[in-house]
DNA sequence: CTGTATATTGAATACATATTCAATGAAAAC
DNA sequence: GTTTTCATTGAATATGTATTCAATATACAG
């Protein structure tokens, strides 16, 4: 394995331990010797591979982002032109609920999204997740339910605001509490149904 | 006026400052000097009226504390047990929803307990908050509701969690975004029904 | 091998911000 | 009107933690 390559390892191994450490004990509570402690490395070794605490967040925040647009345009998208609206999100929440287990990698980088876009999180990461804008992109399969007559009438925008943010709230918990039961999709597409 | 109320009204001053400041901002990213500026007062009289941030913290915490055990066990309580779950549930969400623009504070207050509870939170506040369990009250009447035959099977407690969860997603958006619209409490409520 | 580049450490430093404090002003008590 | 108590200020200090750095070890290249 060339040099390169090890340092490669080395930044993700960073990224993978700070992603869980920031999505259970919140950022600004883990501290960067918490990081290398659990990596583990020691701390100064850390600004070898990260300039600062804010830019490792904005590298997971790039890769959130990264991960995001390949699901709105990649054959996923293609899957909700297809599906009807309420099965496209039922599955898509089935999916990412398993994760939560199965790879708590993608689980929790979908969770880190959601909480670097609220208020007091450092400026440029939160740009950046602010960018990707699910909202919108649900906005549009609201409105296509509504078409189709499974969904409520009410402003599609507003409407995928609540449904995210239901979304982020559970999720946010299932992240801390491991034990906690998977709930039902259906119960959080039910906020859409008519 | 006296002395000692002169006091008590800079006590609730700060108080109400720090509240709206820690709601909109956060709490880690609200400085000493930010509420001192916003009061207006110099930032070492803080420390006259407050020992800590923290303790200030938990003085808010405690009055959300006392305003929810009393609104579970006043006459609302008592509302409670005569209408149906959803009606009361509804109702709830409408009158809190409207607090929003009118009584700002108290709306502010709720959102402060539901966000004190989550990780990386100053231990003694999040201790107090987490005191405070909506959970299980609603829990219960879930279960009610559920025997009247208008709400969906399972399990009460993971049902109440998800509605707790996206009732705070929804409110502290709401909170932060002023011009967002209102959204209709039956939305949340869906997640429940039958 | 030898020299050069990279990885690694832990202690020193820088920095942001919470907290203290000595001094001053203003109000209440007597 | 004098004394005493409380309110107030802003600069100094303490503290926690991010960041730097000089020193050392390890891997790689020639």
């Amino acid at each position: 394995m060339t040099r390169k390559e090890q340092k490669e390892e080395r930044r993700k191994a960073i990224l993978m331990t700070a992603l869980t450490l920031f999505v259970t004990k919140g950022y600004y509570d883990t501290k960067i010797t918490d990081i290398a402690e659990a990596v583990p490395m020691s701390t100064g070794l850390m600004f070898h591979y990260f300039e600062s605490k804010e830019v490792l967040l904005e590298e997971l925040v790039k890769m959130g982002a990264e991960g995001t647009k390949a699901l709105s345009s990649g054959p996923a998208a293609q899957a909700a032109a297809d599906l009807p609206a309420d099965q496209y999100l039922k599955g898509f929440l089935q999916q990412m609920f398993s994760y939560a287990k199965e790879q708590p990698w993608v689980f929790n980088m979908f969770v880190l999204m959601g909480q670097v876009r609220r208020n007091g999180m450092p400026e440029e990461a939160r740009r950046i997740a602010m960018d990707v804008n699910s909202i919108d992109f649900t906005a549009k399969l609201i409105r296509k339910g509504q078409k189709e007559g499974i969904f409520r009438k009410g402003d599609p925008v507003l409407l995928s605001r609540c449904f995210w943010a239901s979304v982020q709230g559970i999720m946010e918990e299932m992240a801390i509490d491991k034990d906690m039961e998977v709930p039902d999709p259906e119960w959080l597409v039910a906020i859409l149904r008519k």
